[in-house]
RNA sequence: GCCGCGGUGGUGGAAUGGUAGACACGCAGGUCUCAAAAACCUGUGCCCACAAAGGCAUGAGAGUUCGACUCUCUCCCGCGGCACCA
């Protein structure tokens, strides 16, 4: 018997309790269990002191349906949650409130956990994992020590943005895109720091090829390739009368003869080269105020100047190979550093803006291109005639009068290659990823640096251990000289010492200077040098919160180990993940970064295979009412215990998995909520009312058969995620349940099937019923789902829609035995609706068999 | 500008190339009630009609097809991402 009235505040949390204690959602760890596995993984939080949104429900809810179905399915099953509580967003949660983030985030955590806990998420909390908990961290930094061990690490000076006003360094998601600080207002300006830089881009062809294959939204697969943006050119070398080279990387190689002036970044060191070189002359002074211009602005800042391009004489010449010519070459900061060489080719003809350029500071202007487009002459005079497709080569020496794209272009391209002015690049738009911050709240990246062995230039591939390494992975060593270089004097923390555990401070702001706040505790600072016994500093940067979250779902797997960071087997046992659920806004940087640290340890041997997250789907934005995206300043929040207090968590689920396909954002409604209610206390009524029994001789055949295809739509729906529409049948399937009012219109096992398949969207009701009504003992989690009779789909009678020239004009209801060709016809020509319309005509019959008929008339 | 995703009733949405609008919300009328709420019943794309029967409808326009929300092309609008990318 349950209450006569549904009222889930009553049961739902204490059968939250129950299910803990008898660990129905712990995973069975045994290898030889029989069973296939599903590892099933929602993106773990942040645990922000503002606690769950209704976003993070759907996201949940929609991960933990998908759970619950294939552990009735009888799959073992990996559902795992933990928390990515590095990073900015709990430091300066911390500063505000004048805490330490490691008293705060616990409290945070302990919240979440609450709150998942009261939706019903069925986890495995016996593989809790933090990234902020050394005993994890310990993990990452070792980590860090094998991607560094293969060469994957170096350290280089590089620009970070930093706020004089709070005299702070800042991360690049601090800055506001009008370069200014998102907490003072103050513009920014960068500073040059020492980096850790991680070498991505050894593996962008690997990660750009390894796309192929996953099952991924296209979009998200699209965003990746354009973000690591691979083009084939050409590199051509420019000779300066300095008796320097300057190199220029091209995809429109074709327009070299059309090269007028060249332009260089303000960062490029034949810069630095020509102010040193010349202190006093006028164009030299004048280079370095406009670089030192450039360089106090921020790249946003540079950006935002669009189409106001200016630039400085260098005072110096280049002569183009092509045809000799004598061309200047210009200072410019529209020229940005990061992109190709630094340097470009001016062809103010047919690039915009080098047009403008040439037109603001009167250089010349030649036309090498002829394109198939009306009026082309006046158009790239008139600085219109950008690369509009197919033209003929002019001006061009040798090449003129030939086709580009096409012959023209390619044989310039073999040309130039042949007589040593040019060669193949391949360019990316990928960068190396800048693995170091200048903040409290990150790992501490395990180095340490020696003034004396950096001296003597040792570098740890020098060391015993550096030397066996390289001997046992020469084949995917990525050391070379340059790397080397960059890291005299830098030694790993032993093993034996990790984790480096991050200080407890009483004042862990950023510090004056743009250094860690670690650098300012001399104690924690000093150390040994590994390699000579010596003494050495300990690196204070710490890591980006990406970190954590690049192998959680590795750790997940065998998250208790205290030997090593997994073993074999249970890497063997669960990976790589099979769903993948999260938010779109991690489309690109966290899924790249995740799939590359599992590239680099599977040439470290350390998983067999590639690519970590096999299908991913990402799920919609909950909006609030008003169309806009939920925040405290709008006042339009909607709080996720609140909804449970009212309604119960099974309506919140029911609701948010109704409400659209998972994938697509939502706006919350308050009524629809409530129609999720209504749909929940129908059911709960029913089965009060009704009664159940074995050997049921009054069970509605018609009834019966509707429950059969309702269980083969939401089975198969719910294995694609699409919630929408399995719930949708399911209310369907109630609405013909209540229209037959015999009270055994159901049996007890049909009744059965009914909650089973609604067990994961409401589990805390179907529990109730499952044990209260029905009198079952063992939980309806890990019944086995039911089976559907597929019987039901051949059915006795088949309706075909006729139709009249395409427009439907008749429904005629055939035996299931008679559904031929001619039979149908036959019985649709009699019908006096389709009469009306082919009576006396001529016409042809197109009939798919037990689908349409149509009648097509000939004039 | 480029890339991606969308555009279907009053609203959210449904539809292996085969009866467009399932399911839900809302609305209208009704039952119950002194009354209201809740619950339940009936109706509900638009046009013309008492009804029947029609006609029109998936952003616009073309195309393929016996048949198009679905496939192809052109265009318009909205959302998201990227961008002085050489």
């Amino acid at each position: 018997m349950i209450e006569k009235k549904y009222i889930p505040k009553q049961f739902e949390k204490e059968m939250m309790d129950g299910w803990t204690d008898a660990k129905i959602y712990e995973t069975d760890a045994s290898i030889k269990n029989g069973r296939e596995k599903m590892y099933t993984l929602v993106m773990f939080p942040y645990p922000s002191g503002a606690g769950l949104h209704v976003g993070h429900a759907r996201v949940y809810t929609g991960t933990d349906v998908l759970a619950r179905y294939y552990r009735m399915k009888n799959f073992n099953v990996l559902h795992p949650m933990g928390w990515d509580a590095f990073g900015l967003p709990a430091e300066n949660a911390a500063i505000k409130s004048k805490k330490n983030p490691k008293d705060i985030v616990p409290h945070n955590i302990q919240t979440f956990k609450n709150q998942m806990k009261n939706l019903g998420l069925s986890y495995d909390w016996s593989r809790e994992l933090a990234t902020t908990d050394p005993n994890y961290y310990k993990w990452t930094q070792w980590l860090f020590e094998q991607f560094f061990k293969m060469g994957l690490l170096y350290k280089k000076m590089t620009p970070v943005y930093f706020c004089e006003s709070c005299n702070t360094g800042l991360a690049e998601e601090e800055v506001l895109p009008n370069g200014t600080h998102e907490r003072c207002g103050k513009p920014i300006t960068r500073k040059l720091l020492p980096q850790w830089m991680f070498r991505i881009t050894t593996y962008a062809d690997r990660l750009l090829e390894e796309l192929e294959g996953l099952d991924w939204p296209s979009g998200i697969l699209q965003m990746q390739r354009n973000w690591i943006g691979k083009q084939k050119g050409l590199n051509v070398d420019f000779k300066t009368d300095t008796n320097e080279t300057l190199t220029v990387w091209t995809k429109y190689w074709e327009t070299v003869f059309g090269v007028t002036f060249l332009v260089v970044a303000p960062e490029h060191p034949w810069v630095q080269s020509i102010i040193q070189g010349a202190e006093t002359s006028k164009e030299a002074k004048e280079v370095k105020e406009y670089v030192s211009t450039a360089l106090s602005k921020s790249d946003q800042q540079r950006l935002k100047e669009e189409k106001q391009k200016t630039g400085v004489f260098s005072g110096h010449y280049a002569i183009n190979p092509v045809n000799g010519e004598k061309i200047p070459v210009w200072v410019a900061d529209y020229v940005l550093s990061s992109v190709g060489t630094g340097a470009v080719m001016g062809v103010p003809s047919h690039d915009e803006r080098d047009f403008s350029f040439a037109k603001k500071y009167n250089l010349s202007t030649r036309q090498v291109v002829v394109y198939d487009i009306p009026d082309v002459d006046a158009k790239v005079a008139a600085g219109e005639g950008f690369f509009e497709g197919k033209g003929t080569l002019v001006n061009s020496g040798d090449f003129s009068g030939k086709s580009t794209p096409g012959e023209g272009k390619e044989s310039m391209a073999t040309w130039m290659i042949e007589k040593g002015m040019g060669e193949w690049y391949t360019t990316y738009h990928l960068r190396d990823w800048i693995f170091s911050r200048q903040r409290y709240w990150g790992e501490p990246i395990p180095m340490a640096f020696c003034e004396k062995c950096a001296a003597d230039k040792i570098t740890w591939w020098d060391t015993d251990d550096g030397k066996g390494f390289l001997k046992d992975y020469h084949n995917i060593s990525k050391v070379n000289e340059d790397v080397q270089k960059n890291l005299y004097g830098w030694f790993i923390i032993d093993q034996q010492n990790l984790p480096v555990e991050l200080p407890h401070l009483d004042s862990y702001e950023p510090s004056a200077n743009g250094e860690s706040p670690l650098a300012s505790v001399p104690e924690w600072v000093k150390t040994v040098c590994p390699h000579c016994g010596g003494e050495a500093s300990r690196e204070t940067d710490t890591m980006p919160n990406w970190a954590g979250s690049c192998w959680y779902f590795l750790r997940f797997a065998d998250p208790h180990n205290d030997k090593a960071a997994w073993s074999p087997e249970s890497m063997k046992q669960w990976e790589p993940v099979d769903w993948y659920v999260g938010g779109a806004e991690h489309a690109v940087l966290h899924l790249l970064y995740a799939r590359f640290w599992v590239k680099a340890l599977q040439d470290l041997g350390m998983v067999d295979f590639s690519e970590p997250f096999l299908r991913l789907r990402n799920v919609g934005m909950v909006l609030a009412e008003d169309h806009h995206k939920m925040s405290k300043s709008l006042g339009n929040v909607i709080n996720p215990d609140d909804v449970i207090a009212e309604y119960g968590a099974d309506t919140l689920r029911v609701y948010e998995m109704f409400m659209a396909p998972f994938n697509q954002e939502i706006s919350w409604s308050t009524t629809a909520l409530q129609g999720a209610y209504r749909f929940l206390n129908r059911i709960w009524n029913l089965f009060d009312e009704r009664e159940f029994i074995d050997n049921n001789t009054h069970e509605d055949k018609k009834l019966i058969a509707k429950l059969q295809h309702t269980i083969i739509k939401v089975t198969r729906d719910t294995a694609d995620m699409k919630f929408n529409t399995a719930i949708a049948s399911m209310m369907e399937f109630l609405n013909e349940w209540e229209a037959c009012k015999h009270k055994h219109a159901l049996s007890k096992s049909s009744a059965k099937k009914f909650l089973q398949i609604l067990a994961p969207y409401a589990p805390f009701m179907t529990e109730k019923i499952w044990k209260d009504v029905l009198k079952e003992s063992e939980s309806i989690h890990i019944s086995h789902w039911p089976e559907a009779d597929e019987s039901v789909l051949h059915q006795a009678e088949v309706k075909i829609p006729v139709q009249v020239n395409g427009k439907t004009r008749a429904l005629i209801v055939v035996s299931a035995h008679n559904i031929e060709k001619d039979a149908v016809v036959h019985i649709a020509e009699q019908d006096p609706k389709v009469q009306k319309y082919i009576g006396g005509k001529i016409y042809e019959a197109i009939y798919i068999r037990a689908r349409i008929l149509n009648f097509v008339l000939k004039d």
